[in-house]
DNA sequence: TCCATTCAGGACGAATTTTGTCCAAAAGTA
DNA sequence: TACTTTTGGACAAAATTCGTCCTGAATGGA
């Protein structure tokens, strides 16, 4: 039984789609004006990317943004959870409190206490 | 229609534990040696407990470390997501890489390719 | 009112972490 | 071999974190 990669990180997307464009390191990093070393470390994890640095990538890969911060947000959720070997709960919880906050903030004006 | 609270988040939940126990900052914070100034932000969560300090809390308030960590942890990934204004979605992507990787773990030795 | 106590919150600095760069070694290719 | 790409350690500047100190506002009792 062959079990499938599901699931990308970021840094695995990013190589990807740099791979997929069929450029290097350097010319990517170039044009985007950071050191190819840095992306690199990028692209193994090594080091998280920064807001700044998701935006030139997505723009570079003509790709999109939000997806991209996705992929890195979720990326860094999943890694602290294992981390502190917290479990599904806690996501659970998280998102019992986005939604509830999602609510207070859309003008439904509700008394904080 | 009243609109009831559910969910505290890190500082309300601590601020409950202290005044149930009907105690004052300055004497939970010097039992636990932290300035009470300190623990005052925490439970206006302007500051983020550190690990130390949650066990200390914890245990002074003879409570549940993991349920205290939990509710943390969960405000963190809350307010992250409200921050970088990104919606739920993260979050199921988050679960999946977690359910994932920790069967990757769980000497379920599948190719990591 | 005066005094004592609690809580809020700004400011500060030491310690730690982050971030990008440089450089050299390793790996890959012809 | 010679050349290019990738890896990864070391470093310093910049940014952030963390605890403390200190002042001021609010409360409450005598």
């Amino acid at each position: 039984m062959e079990s499938v990669k599901i699931h990308k990180n970021f840094g695995e997307h990013l190589r990807t789609l740099r791979e997929t464009a069929g450029l290097t390191l350097r010319e990517v990093a170039s044009t985007i004006n950071v050191d190819s070393s840095l992306l690199a470390k990028v692209e193994r994890n090594q080091r998280p990317p920064t807001r700044q640095l998701i935006k030139s990538l997505a723009s570079f890969f003509n790709t999109n943004e939000r997806e991209l911060l996705i992929e890195f947000l979720s990326d860094q959720i999943a890694y602290k959870i294992l981390d502190e070997e917290g479990d599904l709960d806690i996501l659970k919880v998280a998102e019992e409190k986005v939604s509830y906050l999602k609510t207070l903030h859309n003008g439904n004006d509700n008394d904080k206490k």
